[in-house]
DNA sequence: GAATTTTTTGGCACGGAGTGCCTGTTTGGC
DNA sequence: GCCAAACAGGCACTCCGTGCCAAAAAATTC
């Protein structure tokens, strides 16, 4: 971490961060661990022992082994959010969306954070492993809330609006759709971006939907 | 089970639907005691005892305890998606959408699976409890697969293409955030029905993302 | 209908997951 | 240096989930 963070109003603490770090880690520790010898035969004492803690600190970052993934998939995903925020308000909601997925995809390929190459493994684990499924939707699910208040600021709503958490779950279905069709590595999708961008370009036309 | 059943093509086996009861009846008795003591409270040995089997021989219809309720939910969304199928053809996507939600949910009052009361109840438990969310979301995501091929059937197209897969996404959303609008009780939802016919209404109007 | 094969069920033992409780160790303010 | 609060670790224990083998039940064959 190099950032200068100054401490800001809404910002998390020092503490916080710390924790949030160390459960970043310890997911990248369990990520590799994971790829390298599947997930059953991974057991948490050695994702504890890999991150240099004792198996009972473990439990003291995440309530059980199938979180264990879910900070890595969530950064993604929360990147993604604030980005959407920082977009200039004048861009349409799609328009905005793309960008902000653009920029974050962008961005974290050289700074920390998953890379594509280990997501795509991770999520080519997914099939068979039910776990791994379900921590998946769960993060996408969690992504959906926090997309709310966003939108919401961009059109003028409430977050707890129908239209706005339709919204919110309709992009960020698309965005996961998207991201599933490219880690299966179907013939049509060249690149996470561009699955994105067809996806997102798909619905914001009403899609099948609205004909 | 009183239909008289012949055994027809495509129909699943005698013994795989026998399976399928057990699972739906242990499915029964484990939401009951989920309800009445609480998830962590409840024992696979209780869920066992109370559907009148061994430890052993629930594990062989399910994989894990989290599992247990999948019956139940999946009952609920299998249902919807093969009434869409008889659906009338010329009906609209939406409309038909609607029309086997309604049906379903009407027929389903009467008859086996899961009544509204109950399915609310869980629904509202979900909060603070991940394993259930996390069965929610997983039940929901196999109904958008099976709604794939059934809406590529309505509209001409293949069930991978990206517009179907993102319609059928787009559409099972909807519904989910539906009833858990509904399940938390928000003011301006008189009924699951009601909630599901404004969510499907305001996608089909292509909603915030198609201005 | 008796014998046999096949499927289903249950008991037992075992390892991993997850937690309550208590003891050490670090951190940070004075 | 002293004390308090937060954090890490060890231990014991319960529950989850599974491999393995034996008993029971169901289907099949003669």
């Amino acid at each position: 971490m190099t950032t200068t963070a100054r401490r800001g109003p809404g910002r998390p603490s020092l503490t916080e961060r710390r924790r949030e770090d160390t459960r970043t880690e310890v997911s990248r520790v369990a990520a590799r661990l994971f790829t390298e010898r599947g997930y059953d035969a991974t057991t948490v004492e050695d994702i504890a022992a890999g991150s240099g803690m004792a198996l009972r600190t473990f439990y003291r970052y995440f309530r059980a082994k199938e979180e264990t993934l879910a900070p890595l998939f969530a950064a993604a995903t929360r990147d993604w959010v604030d980005r959407l925020a920082d977009c200039p308000p004048e861009l349409g909601l799609v328009d905005a969306l793309l960008a902000a997925y653009r920029a974050s995809v962008r961005h974290s390929r050289v700074t920390n954070g998953i890379d594509e190459a280990q997501l795509r493994a991770l999520l080519r684990m997914m099939e068979g492993h039910p776990a791994f499924r379900a921590t998946w939707l769960v993060v996408h699910r969690d992504s959906e809330d926090q997309l709310r208040p966003v939108i919401a600021a961009r059109v003028g709503a409430a977050p707890d609006d129908l239209a706005v958490r339709l919204a919110a779950g309709t992009a960020n279905t698309a965005v996961r759709i998207a991201m599933e069709r490219w880690a299966v590595g179907e013939a049509s999708v060249r690149s996470a971006e561009e699955a994105v961008a067809q996806a997102l370009r798909e619905v914001a036309s009403g899609g099948l939907l609205a004909p």
